[in-house]
DNA sequence: TGAAAAAATGACCATATAGTCACTTTATAT
DNA sequence: ATATAAAGTGACTATATGGTCATTTTTTCA
């Protein structure tokens, strides 16, 4: 976490140091990261990052606790009880993702690419520990699906979390084989990732998925 | 590709250096598997590396296809017409694909840890080209479902195929979730990354992403 | 105004990396 | 045995990286 020297730091200043550095882990993974190349953009001495921070990672581990906060702000507040299925909900918190990339295009740049890298060494286990919480959400929402009787129970709930959550996050993926989006250029430019065209093509995307999930996890009246 | 030199190597010699590299490639992504690190446990100059090929990049694309040549042995004589339906030949191709990496785990290794580095920057080219190979084969098999009635006619073949090539891809870590096997650590160890324990374990995996990948992409009987 | 505290600096360190090339060693063929 | 060609070498280059710390600059406040 941060050091008080940090704390301190004019607002603006803070700022430009945050988005300065939010850009380079939104477009590089964490072990290609340059700090010494950040601090070149921002003009200013490298032995201030370490004024600032501990090292490379207490920095990023703070970018990332700020990200997350500023998402859940937008999440949070979508609630299952307020829809009437699992699908209506899901592409609720879709939209709510894209409201979030588009006014928040670092924060979202910086989670999205955090997501994709699995297997740095120095990150694993922060991906790791998120990758546990995230199965363990959706497997409460499916377990919930399945007791009201929306969701077969002829597969174990953890499955069915797995299988959602595979699709969600190679839905970045979908969109550049279907639909021909370059999230790479869009991570790289700073853009936001899906927010551009209003999210639309974000959107097709989901329904797309959603028709496929639906019927895969459905109850099939027999 | 190889240069003479190379091809003239005495073929214990060679086999070794392969051997090495495919170890090296197997549990680092491209960027950061190491010429120089291989070159000393395999007890050689580094000048030798540049003798027998033209850069790092020259080694890698020649160790793929020496893979991707002998995995196609194993998966090409599995033939649709020797199945009544998909999902058995689907689940047999799997079985070829575990056959192979019981027999050839360092191969099967380095095809494994390639598909799952899809961004290193040096290689994206070559994975992007691959990628766009295999959504078209999957492409043609499922049209050819389509055709003869037995997948669903409401969604793209592509969006399908992308389905089928999510669920496959991310197999590897729905054994790490679901069955607690660690994959990562077989790779480093260079033993099969399924194949121990006669492969069953992904085997099971298979089964439990067929029941789902089934409902969700079959046609349903109205 | 001046002393003490806080912040900023950048040369420097240790440690990697891929790739080069003048040179030596080994194998082949006459 | 000798000459030629092929193979092998390792010190070296250029270029990164994250992190350190004695020193200087700026801010604070009495």
């Amino acid at each position: 976490m941060p050091k008080k020297t940090f704390e301190n730091l004019a607002l603006e200043k803070r700022k430009k140091f945050i988005d300065a550095f939010l850009k380079e882990f939104s477009s590089k993974k964490y072990d290609d990261a340059s700090v010494t190349s950040v601090v070149k953009e921002l003009g200013i001495a490298k032995g201030s990052i370490y004024q600032y921070f501990n090292n490379k990672l207490d920095l990023f581990l703070f970018l990332k606790s700020e990200c997350e906060k500023v998402k859940m702000q937008y999440v949070l507040h979508v609630k299952r009880e307020d829809f009437p299925d699992f699908w209506t909900y899901f592409k609720a918190l879709y939209e709510e993702g894209i409201r979030f990339d588009k006014e928040h295009p670092l924060e979202s740049n910086f989670l999205h690419n955090m997501m994709r890298h699995i297997d740095s060494p120095t990150i694993k286990q922060f991906h790791d520990e998120w990758f546990d919480q995230v199965i363990k959400i959706f497997s409460a929402f499916i377990q919930y699906e399945v007791d009201i009787g929306h969701f077969r129970n002829d597969i174990p709930v953890k499955s069915m979390a797995f299988f959602i959550y595979s699709i969600s996050i190679k839905i970045g993926e979908y969109m550049a084989a279907i639909h021909g989006v370059d999230i790479q250029k869009n991570l790289e430019s700073g853009k936001p990732v899906f927010g551009h065209n209003k999210g639309e093509t974000l959107l097709k995307s989901v329904d797309e998925n959603i028709l496929i999930l639906k019927q895969a996890i459905q109850k099939q009246t027999p």
